[in-house]
DNA sequence: TTCCAGAACGACTCATTCGG
DNA sequence: CCGAATGAGTCGTTCTGGAA
């Protein structure tokens, strides 16, 4: 037996090991309901923290002297802990030293007192809580009073010694990517939902640097590369210890406190001591980049990350609550203080899709509270459907408290112009309208699919095609080189590549591979032959060649068209589902101004199409 | 509930490298 | 030189998302 050997069953033996999994023990109070008012307080003197607990209530008591109470009285679908951070942020904006809760079961009150009244009257509170926080149209449900408890300390561990030290790297942000970092430095959790293309990498990283603990990152696999990027970008410290396999797998634990050291799985498997490692409170700086089923794989093998910070990447892939790896993302974060979110689609089809960003960041309501209070569903025969949403204002305030989301308009990125590309076809070649999804996207295409190779095989200018079958790629590989579920991560970049420097001049992309990561910004022009199901895809689509870093001042993104039943009810769908974005960010719904034929398309081109570095 | 498509992964094969 | 270890590539499975 040698040495490798060896080293091999130890790894076995550590995986096999099972910790026992240590839940902590919530002491919980019925949950009950609350609605907030304000009105004026007795004057009250007691300079200390009292946490009483009573046999039928605790009562919670800060720093007294005030003139303000606020009451919570008949509250439904929302914990209370979920509106102190806000309240503690409140007085914390305003420099408010101490405030006073006092809460009781029996009788459904909560009070908190504010003190310092001088610096602020009640209404200059009321107008700063409603304007910022939307505070008295939102309706909380009680907590476990430990969580309140959990909140309470924690803000008392911050206002005496301030955990959080702000760290500044050299590199420069943009203006919206620090005013998002400030947002965030606020909150223990926060989520990134920027547009895609406005930088959201950068300042959540640093958000959770700020916390000088381990971070995990969880990303797919083909974004991975452009973690390491952004971490290198950020001058942190690390060293580079092996070039075997990809350069993903380059970076080696450096256990060394002054380094930051850059990690993914299977380093864990090749560092025998990796549990000390990281239990090991000197080791705080060590960023592990992984794939889900990476991270799940370690939580099975029972090892311990609870004095980490979690940062999920495109979090649109946990959006079903009911999904095993949600699930278990949700438990997760329950036992840690500080996560980040990153997504660019928070919301594709219904506002029940923003439930698990909630969840994540602490919001302990049920799903049928949600969706009674935020969805509109319909019974069909088997099951409920989501047809529409209601109070989605409150919905919109509540989601601006803990997350941020700005869109293009920031940016001196090309304008969008969106057109419909007609292709007559002969009525013969339409088809029947099938029942499946799938095959309704193909019905839709085929019939224009060779007029389109037609007109494409002599279109001389750089662009994009996406489709989302795959019959209609193997379709267009005969025109030019295609990326789809197929293509390997190897080929993908090597097209991009050659694409980016002219050597390819037209490329055929998957919807569903457009979605990550590609930066096409050398390019003006994209067709969609074909549309997917929501208006969120079709943007991530146009992003990829709709960059700040983008040569164009406009950029042109056409509608296939054929002309069929099938394609307007699609489109249809995609407009609706526009309509859920637009009221909860109040971003630009997915309109088509003109109708283009083969003419028109070259003349608009030749007119409006200029590089900036040629003008 | 159904179906299809894609992502990720494990199991497997095959070729190459390494250690004794 | 042989066998074990390692890496690359392929195939099938599982899970998820999306529509009706």
């Amino acid at each position: 037996m040698n040495n490798n050997t060896k080293i091999r069953i130890k790894e076995k033996k550590y995986h096999s090991i099972q910790q026992p999994d240590i839940q902590p023990q919530l002491s919980l109070v019925q949950r009950q309901k609350i609605r907030i008012l304000l009105k004026p307080a007795p004057q009250i003197q007691s300079p200390d923290i009292i946490i009483k607990k009573y046999k039928q209530f605790y009562k919670i008591t800060f720093t007294f002297s005030t003139t303000i109470i606020a009451q919570f009285t008949q509250v439904e679908g929302f914990p209370q802990h979920f509106y102190l951070p806000v309240c503690f942020q409140s007085l914390v904006d305003q420099r408010v030293p101490g405030f006073q809760i006092q809460g009781n079961n029996s009788i459904f009150e909560y009070q908190i007192q504010f003190q310092n009244a001088q610096k602020f009257n009640q209404l200059q509170l009321k107008t700063t809580l409603e304007n910022q926080y939307g505070f008295f149209q939102i309706q909380y449900q009680l907590e476990p009073i430990s969580l309140i408890l959990r909140d309470i300390e924690q803000f008392q561990n911050k206002n005496q010694s301030p955990q959080r030290t702000t760290l500044i790297f050299d590199f420069p942000l943009f203006p919206h990517q620090q005013l998002g970092l400030d947002q965030a430095r606020k909150f223990e959790k926060f989520a990134f939902l920027d547009s895609p293309g406005l930088g959201k990498s950068l300042p959540s990283l640093i958000f959770l640097l700020d916390f000088q603990k381990p971070i995990l990152i969880i990303a797919p696999f083909i974004v991975h590369q452009n973690w390491v990027k952004t971490i290198k970008q950020l001058g942190i410290d690390f060293v580079e210890m092996s070039k075997k396999k990809t350069e993903i797998n380059s970076f080696y634990a450096l256990q060394k406190q002054q380094k930051y050291s850059l990690m993914d799985y299977s380093q864990i498997h090749k560092t025998n001591n990796f549990i000390q490692l990281f239990n090991n409170s000197a080791l705080q700086k060590v960023i592990l980049l992984l794939t889900f089923t990476e991270f799940q794989k370690i939580i099975n093998d029972g090892l311990n990350l609870k004095l980490t910070s979690l940062l999920i990447d495109e979090f649109h892939e946990y959006k079903d609550i009911t999904a095993k790896r949600t699930q278990l993302l949700v438990n997760f974060c329950n036992q840690i203080t500080n996560v980040a979110i990153l997504t660019a689609t928070p919301a594709l089809n219904n506002s029940t899709e923003l439930y698990s960003i909630l969840r994540i960041l602490g919001l302990n309501v049920t799903m049928k509270a949600f969706q009674d209070r935020y969805a509109i569903t319909e019974n069909t025969k088997k099951y409920q459907k989501i047809i529409a949403h209601k109070n989605v204002k409150e919905l919109s305030q509540i989601l601006k408290i803990f997350s941020i989301r700005r869109s293009y308009d920031l940016l001196p990125i090309p304008a969008v112009k969106r057109v419909k590309f007609q292709i007559m076809i002969p009525k013969t070649n339409q088809l029947s309208t099938p029942s499946c999804p799938a095959l309704l996207q193909l019905a839709s295409t085929l019939p224009k699919l060779p007029f389109f190779l037609n007109f494409y095989k002599n279109f001389n200018h750089k662009s994009v095609v996406f489709f989302s079958s795959i019959q209609v790629a193997d379709a267009l590989q005969s025109i030019c080189p295609k990326i789809d579920g197929r293509t390997s991560i190897q080929e993908r970049k090597t097209l991009i590549r050659q694409f980016q420097d002219d050597e390819i001049q037209k490329i055929a992309l998957s919807m569903e591979c457009a979605n990550l990561g590609f930066d096409l910004s050398n390019c003006g022009i994209c067709f969609f032959l074909q549309l997917c199901w929501t208006a969120a895809g079709i943007v991530q689509a146009e992003g990829r060649i709709r960059r700040v870093s983008s040569k164009f001042r406009q950029i042109l993104s056409v509608f296939v068209d054929g002309g069929s039943e099938v394609e307007n009810q699609i489109l249809n769908v995609i407009q609706k589902k526009g309509d859920l974005f637009e009221a909860i960010y109040g971003e630009e719904k997915i309109e088509l101004s003109e109708v283009f034929g083969v003419e028109s398309i070259e003349t608009w081109i030749g007119q409006n199409m200029v590089k900036v570095d040629d003008m």
